[in-house]
DNA sequence: GTATGCATGTAATACGTTACATGATTGT
DNA sequence: ACAATCATGTAACGTATTACATGCATAC
């Protein structure tokens, strides 16, 4: 992979910095803590993520340096690092995304809310739960056709994954209600 | 991290060639096509796990090499392989697991159920469904005491989260239902 | 005999992990 | 003064990814 700075660690870092300006040990207790979506909480994978950050300048420190070398230091976002997360989060929503890593879409979704605010994100979880019903009803109809020689373990795989999407997909339905409630 | 052989595409890879003698190439060809948890299908990730689990001793190609580099050579298990496949799957289910891989968990389902037979899989399930219990419970009780003052994206995401360990409880009661109803 | 697909592999690169190192601050 | 904790960073290592290379098989 050519260094590639939309991954989610790099857009977790940039969207928490954005909320406040903060430090990587900061970063480092809120995923320690979280209940959510986890990262490491590793040194090694932080800091070198928020050098990376700074040199394309999406993030700066908050301060000047001020000589001492090992002394916290917090950073705000730039407007470069603005429009990159801006643009991270106004990626369609694919049905890749919604297989494979529903966990950043989760993400996009809480950051969007803040940064966009109401509309885009009906405009999001409106796709996410067509994504969602699609694929629910493929394999339910993959089931209907092929569960008579299909293996235990197989079947029942396969109706786990249909359950966690029909409970997403549940869940969007009333995301999207509540959000449009709240319509001023 | 020291080479670590129990991650979990090489006991997928060990999984897989238990079931049959698999080439790399249908290996490829399985992860490229299966609608469950997916791994990458390229051929810089599976050559070298396979050649990995080689040297280990864990896998051996079927047929003594007949001199041409570029032909079809698929692989066998061997009883160390097999092993540590078992022992990979006869880890305790551990909250961690449940909360930050439960894909990798869905896979030791699968295998555990053709390799080790229906009573080790109904403790699996037994142990599964009552983490899953456990997450929700304490995120109910979480969302119960903090709803007021949390950020309606914030609260939304747990209630997301707290979806999903709901529909996976579910599901490993139906399972554990029918592995119990199959009793001989 | 040559184009196409089958099949295995390698090189460059980036990144996460673990373990370790080191400086600053605070409490006693 | 000293220990504990806060806070930032680096080094070694393994591995996934992307792109490329190479040889065999088959059909035409």
């Amino acid at each position: 992979m050519k260094n590639n700075p939309n991954s989610t660690l790099p857009m977790v870092l940039l969207g928490l910095i954005r909320q406040a300006p903060r430090s990587g040990y900061d970063l480092r207790r809120m995923f320690a803590s979280s209940p959510l979506a986890h990262f490491s909480d590793s040194p090694g994978s932080i800091y070198p993520a928020l050098a990376r950050l700074q040199q394309r300048r999406w993030i700066r420190p908050v301060d000047e340096p001020d000589g001492s070398p090992r002394r916290r230091r917090p950073f705000t976002i730039t407007p470069q690092g603005l429009a990159a997360l801006e643009k991270w989060l106004s990626r369609p929503v694919t049905g890749s995304d919604v297989r494979l890593r529903p966990g950043d879409l989760m993400l996009r979704f809480a950051f969007l809310f803040e940064v966009r605010g109401r509309t885009s994100t009906i405009r999001f979880l409106s796709d996410f739960e067509h994504e969602l019903s699609a694929n629910a009803i493929s394999i339910r109809e993959y089931l209907k056709e092929n569960k008579a020689h299909m293996s235990m373990a197989g079947r029942m795989a396969l109706e786990y994954g249909l359950g966690e999407y029909v409970a997403r997909a549940e869940w969007a339905r009333r995301a999207l209600a509540e959000l449009r409630r709240r319509r001023r």
